[in-house]
RNA sequence: GGCCAGGUAGCCAAGUAGUAAGGCGACAGUCUGCAAAACUGUUACGCAUGGGUGCAACUCCCAUCCUGGCCU
């Protein structure tokens, strides 16, 4: 009976671009066993690898990682897709009795697998986004607060994209937006944060891009144009897509293109960390000796519960 | 040396007698299906320096310093 005994283990590594997140998760899992569950809103995409910094097959080494290249740019990936692949994973893993490791930069998604946040299951409906988008915040806000005064209380009135898929949703089911209570995996994750200095991490972004670009970074976004991806698309990716993209269309210079990722990158660690900031439960470490402290308290939770229940 | 233009926040920049637009950056923050996205807040008791004229000057006058252009 004992071995039927397995506690489920999830260890959640976040932290600022550039940090080191990756490398990490792989030495964690080669330590503990584990496979990684990446949580990176641009690396889900396919053919999207150097851009987005989706790790190599001989970084890997051997440690298998989900939820890389499971959508195709073509199309929009959301957070709810990826809260129901992502959980699944997880469960997957931890059936196999390793440790799911679940790492990335991208907050709402880990908040999606650790909080299970039930998101509204309304599905985007682009022609009543665009027509809304016509309409001034001001409009919308107005005749959200008319339809759902609860939600306009609490949303961004400035904030288009907010009101917009708020009015969604509202539209759409004829209901006010449900209220979401986060509901807590039953079970207790480690949640370590990479704590790297900003100086630092400025620099480390500096060599990264050059590295990007000496890989042949401007081509894969040619690549993904000439595969019927918009510029307009590839903008909205943000960041060394947004840039490249601007400057294969000679709308900036090569200068101002690595100018922009640099500064935008830095926008986005602060932005990063702000969120990260805010969840009380992180554990904020320095090097691997700290985070292999921490996991090794964690997981001998294992032993000890395992050793205890068979004889309750 | 002469003439002209100009000196406004970390940077770019508007204003031009009535009490300092805007943009970038920096810093802080928001987040219920685009989250590398979208959005919010803060950031010059002071406009090169010293005088002068006005009730009132960053705005007008004079001098000085500095910058750029042209001329010799």
């Amino acid at each position: 009976m004992m071995e039927k005994t397995k506690l489920k283990k999830l260890i959640v590594i976040v932290g600022p671009t550039a940090s080191g997140k990756s490398g990490l998760a792989v030495e964690l899992a080669r330590i503990y066993g584990g496979e990684i569950i990446s949580a990176d809103s641009r690396q889900v995409y396919r053919g999207m690898d150097i851009g987005s910094g989706k790790v190599t097959k001989e970084e890997t080494r051997g440690i298998k990682h989900h939820l890389l290249d499971v959508a195709s740019p073509k199309r929009t990936f959301s957070a709810a897709q990826y809260q129901k692949l992502a959980l699944k994973a997880v469960k997957q893993v931890q059936e196999k009795n390793k440790i799911p490791i679940l790492c990335g930069g991208t907050g709402f998604y880990i908040k999606a697998v650790t909080e299970q946040t039930n998101l509204p299951t309304v599905a985007p409906d682009w022609k009543l986004r665009n027509e809304l988008a016509k309409k001034s915040t001001d409009e919308l806000f107005a005749i959200l607060t008319k339809k759902d005064p609860r939600t306009a209380k609490r949303i961004e009135r400035s904030n288009p994209r907010r009101l917009i898929r708020a009015l969604e949703i509202v539209m759409k089911t004829g209901k006010p937006v449900p209220e979401t209570k986060p509901l807590l995996l039953p079970y207790p994750i480690l949640t370590l944060g990479i704590s790297v200095q900003r100086q630092k991490l400025k620099h480390l972004i500096s060599q990264r891009l050059a590295k990007r670009l000496g890989r042949g970074m401007l081509s894969e976004v040619k690549r993904l144009r000439s595969e019927g991806i918009s510029w307009k698309k590839l903008e909205n990716f943000g960041l060394e897509y947004r840039y490249c993209a601007l400057f294969l269309q000679k709308k900036i210079t090569r200068p101002e293109m690595v100018d922009k990722i640099q500064i935008e990158s830095e926008h986005y660690v602060k932005r990063q960390l702000t969120w990260f900031k805010k969840d009380k439960t992180v554990h904020w470490i320095k090097n691997l000796r700290e985070a292999k402290k921490l996991a090794d308290k964690y997981l001998a939770m294992r032993e000890k519960i395992t050793a205890r229940v068979p004889k309750t």
